[in-house]
DNA sequence: TCAATAGTGTCTATAAGACAATATGGT
DNA sequence: ACCATATTGTCTTATAGACACTATTGA
């Protein structure tokens, strides 16, 4: 066993949490309190308790709940990162979770994700990838309606998709291609006016894909 | 600081090493040495070692070169098992990384992914998770290319598709996408004989998708 | 009734899948 | 020449994208 002294590595979870506010994509950062990097903003995250988590991904969650106020958001593991520079405190790895949010209390700092201030660690990096990363998931599943309230429209959901992929999407595909999914399920008899035109027709997400995906073979 | 007494969690990385043999896709196991389970058959795996490791996917990639005998195969990581139950030593983590390699050497254990051994943790249903992923990036990428080996043919690497993914092919439209994935480079003059018909082209993947997958908007 | 957005219908271009036809080296 | 597999061509069908049309409410 000549490797039993080899210290070992610092392990941590770090949440990209997305929302969106004043019509961009945003992540919650939080101003850390403990050394190293103390006052900078940075991603939300911290240690495994391994007394009061039952996984990674709980913790990632606990992080959120303590450190920017956010309840059983829509969460999913990202990846890894590892190596020794990339803490001061030596050897480390984080595993990264993203969570997807309608919306945050006031309490909490958002930036848009292309106009982010200088991160410590490797947080830069790592949000850059996940918005890569939930760009391309949007591009084939259902995975932006989580950034819409419980009650939306086809319109709101509609712009959800747009700001994330940044680009403009055809409405009467949209829909068509929407109702493959089997994703919404009309309020009934509930409609939304807004301003003076036809009133919309409010959904919810079926229970089935609460939790889950809804994922289409070919794109959108 | 209430939790700076929180023990710290295990933490592993283990390798799910993907190959074909006898016309079925195979995952190497290794028999541990070390409790707990030792004796049974397990994913190769380990602690990672940070004087030498410069990332927990350098850490798989070592354990592979020295349990399982396999040198520089692709390599991706996978995801995270984590948990107070797993293992019985208590709270830990494991980063699992998947690889792909056209041989193994002859002392390598294989076993048919759909006939596996009771394995000990959870690595069975991590097997079958990493699996179901690799079918999955099969059906839009060139992922099994790295199931090849370093000159093949067409034929065979139609043969590697259809093996990973459980149907068949009709090969005049394979043909047709695989052209589109712009992935392979002639070996100019060089063809192949098998038995008495019309020899095939040889082909390696170009340079550029060397470590890197080719993906292709739609299917296949 | 008009402005404005919700929602539907339809045409066209493109890619997928099936299948037939042709090519070629070994025997 | 002929067998077997490689490789190419083409026909049919499904889906994507563009765009025009109809529906419905508040002002």
């Amino acid at each position: 066993m000549k490797n039993s002294l080899t210290a070992p590595p610092i392990v941590t979870v770090d949440a990209v949490l997305l929302t969106i506010a004043g019509n961009e994509l945003c992540v919650a950062l939080h101003k850390r309190e403990a050394a190293p990097f103390a006052g900078h903003w940075a991603l939300p995250g911290g240690f495994i308790h391994t007394q009061e988590d039952d996984s990674a991904k709980a913790a990632a969650a606990r992080v959120l709940r303590d450190k920017v106020d956010v309840q059983s958001p829509y969460l999913e593991e990202f990846g890894s990162y590892s190596g020794p520079v990339r803490d001061p405190r030596g050897w480390s790895l984080t595993l990264v979770y993203y969570a997807l949010v309608p919306v945050v209390s006031a309490r909490i700092t958002l930036f848009p994700v292309n106009r982010l201030p200088n991160l410590p660690f490797d947080h830069g990096q790592i949000v850059s990838a996940v918005v890569e990363r939930v760009r391309s998931k949007a591009s084939y599943s259902s995975l932006p309606v989580h950034l819409c309230p419980e009650e939306f429209t086809i319109a709101q959901l509609h712009a959800a998709y747009e700001l994330v992929l940044g680009e403009r999407i055809n409405m009467a595909n949209f829909r068509r291609k929407l109702a493959d999914l089997d994703l919404l399920e009309p309020v009934s008899g509930l409609l939304r006016s807004a301003g003076r035109s036809r009133p919309s027709q409010v959904y919810v997400v079926r229970k089935k894909y609460r939790d889950r995906l809804s994922v289409r073979d070919r794109g959108l």
